[in-house]
DNA sequence: AATTGTTATTTTGGATCCAAAGTAGATATC
DNA sequence: GATATCTACTTTGGATCCAAAATAACAATT
């Protein structure tokens, strides 16, 4: 038992997201089977699971496909998600937020604070604002009084690059990060504050914002740097 | 080969949708592979599919149980799915609609304004509108772009009660409908002014509303009938 | 009497076999 | 030479068998 399925359906999500398989390439069970070294099974349990994910594609009457991409596809992708959080901020911030959550959500934004403190960016803080930014992301969609817009997000998420905290890949220019999650950091308190306030409107709007950070801002924040045409 | 898979998590989600099994009841796979009379490989592989639509859910590490739902669950998948038509209305009027769109839609409008013309409603307009509405909400989310948001918005649908065609149900009260339908159809003309004005603000706004005409205009549409205490 | 350890039963995961459907290729006929 | 039909091959769907894991039940020991 164990989570042998689970692994399939893992191990196939990595390969698809790393590119093993041509975009619209035909999977066939047996080869995928082979090339896993399980048996057919598994491999249409799983070619099931990752149908629904949306990262493959019935081709036809026959077999699967892998889904493809395009530039316009990883763009509507974070909208959505972005449109998702916002609704979960503003059911949120009509609801009003416990004290609890306002604590918890106060302690991520602190450990921002803290990491960015000290001015500049190394290596292992990208995994501690990862985890941070997660928790942030988390708490607010968890506390929007019903899992289905969680599950929602989820199931977006599933396309490799429209999670939220597929943020950070570039550890070559720290700095250039370091201003993206400095401009992060003033979403996640904006947002925080909205919340307190109930406003409901401008909760929902910073998050849909903030989603678009891992697009749309990095020429923005070369700006005075490389190419001061921005 | 045929659709027998189909079936099977055809069958799993009507019998589920009606209720067949209690909420939160575990369902064992071979229990459900003889009351449906097939063996256990259809049912496994229905069971992943049927899990990521969110109808069921993982027990633990043993089985599945049919999710649960509750009225704020309801809620949050019309709220999800008026956000996520929403967003698909925006794109739409920033980037322009083509004219062969703007035409079709206009002949979906056409078919409402037909429809309600002769004042009242007859069980067999029921299923004009649900076409004519369903042809509408397609053609608007199939052209956002992309295929992600209606990928998104098709799995919110396979919770029974979120799809954008579950607002008909009371053929007793055919006047009460009448005035559901009468006030859709504005929405959906209004859509439509935003759409060719380019409005994408004024768009989505009226998605979203029109998501909630289901839930939350049945007290309102009673006014001056029953209880005219709304 | 309570808790722990062992055993038995239930249930799911994986592999293999068979059947059915689809596709492609070849042959025959027009 | 083109088209249509028939056949062979490929691939998927369904059923069954076996193994592994989890739960439950029972017993033994403290």
């Amino acid at each position: 038992m164990s989570d042998s399925d689970t692994s399939v359906v893992s191990r196939l999500r990595k390969l698809i997201g790393e590119g093993a398989f041509r975009q619209g390439e035909r999977l066939g069970e047996v080869a995928v089977a082979e090339q896993l070294g399980v048996s057919r099974t598994p491999v249409r349990l799983a070619f099931r699971t990752l149908e629904q994910e949306g990262l493959l594609q019935r081709a036809g009457k026959r077999g699967f496909r892998v889904r493809e991409f395009t530039e316009a596809d990883v763009l509507c992708a974070v909208e959505v998600r972005g449109a998702l959080e916002g609704l979960a901020a503003r059911r949120l911030a009509e609801q009003g937020m416990s004290s609890a959550l306002t604590a918890e959500l106060e302690f991520w934004i602190q450990k921002g604070r803290d990491l960015l403190a000290k001015g500049h960016l190394e290596e292992q803080d990208v995994e501690v604002w990862s985890e941070l930014n997660r928790h942030f992301h988390e708490n607010i969609v968890g506390s929007a009084g019903s899992s289905v817009i969680g599950d929602a997000i989820a199931r977006n998420n599933h396309l490799p690059f429209a999670a939220a905290d597929s943020i950070i890949i570039d550890s070559e220019a720290l700095d250039r990060e370091y201003r993206k999650l400095q401009l992060a950091q003033v979403q996640h308190e904006l947002v925080v504050q909205a919340l307190r306030h109930g406003e409901g409107a401008r909760a929902e709007m910073l998050m849909r914002e903030h989603a678009l950070i891992g697009l749309r801002y990095a020429e923005l924040l070369d700006v005075g740097r490389h190419s001061p045409s921005g």
